[in-house]
DNA sequence: CGGAATCCGGATAGATACTG
DNA sequence: CAGTATCTATCCGGATTCCG
């Protein structure tokens, strides 16, 4: 058993099994998480956000592919959840900066690990498919 | 041991940020990881096969909630990416025991870590989702 | 027991056009 | 510039039924 760094030293086992178990409970925001993480652009935009606050159209313009709708609707939610922060400068034009909160920074901590494995594994994974589809 | 869950001391930032501009690229598996933990039962069935070696109807039981449809197809995922064994007993009836592999407690280890933070951060995010819905 | 096949509804997200 | 509105395609996942 690798007992490796972070995340394995104080496991509430039994919490985290409830918390899967069932969603848009009340304190269990795990499922949440696991879904914010997994929807599209969540995660590229925190990513992006880790880098210093950001501009609608800067982010625009950073991330290849998404659309407005889309831009506005993920930073929402990720407003929402206390995650970013929204900031209006009342000028002429209408200038909207973007940042990671402390929460938010925490969260694209975790978020790193998580990709960190996913690009160490990749090759693993690869092999994997490869085996499986030779069958 | 290899790699340490806090995500803090190597991480290939520019590797990342590439990987989450494109879908469906070769090298590119951090999509398909960000995919898999966002999906509604791996993180699930991982987790419970974290306790040992499960057949598919225990695995049913077990899960409350899962068809037999979603059951079988998490599976076949889970076992194509090398994360779970899939070893048939030639009896009658039929028996079927899936397990992690050493690849799959790997993943398991990281994602305790993502639930881990968000057990922990719980009470913020409900306080910031109070805060952002009362206006 | 351990699935596969089929059908279907709701959510997710893309494209496009428009506005303060 | 920073979004919103609408409309639509797609896909995920649930229910049901059937098979080896």
């Amino acid at each position: 058993m690798t007992t490796s760094g972070a995340g394995a030293e104080s496991i509430d086992h039994a919490r985290i099994a409830a918390a899967l178990a069932v969603r848009g409970e009340p304190a269990c925001r795990v499922r949440d998480v696991l879904d914010r993480v997994g929807d599209k652009w969540s995660v590229t935009l925190v990513h992006e956000l880790g880098g210093g606050a950001r501009r609608f159209s800067e982010l625009r313009r950073g991330v290849p592919g998404i659309s407005p709708r889309m831009l506005s609707a993920t930073l929402r939610g990720l407003e929402r959840d206390g995650f970013v922060l929204r900031t209006v400068h009342p000028t002429v034009p209408p200038q909207v900066e973007y940042a990671l909160t402390p929460l938010g920074h925490t969260l694209l901590d975790t978020a790193w690990s998580l990709m960190n494995w996913a690009l160490e594994h990749a090759d693993d994974i690869d092999d994997a498919r490869r085996e499986y589809d030779a069958k």
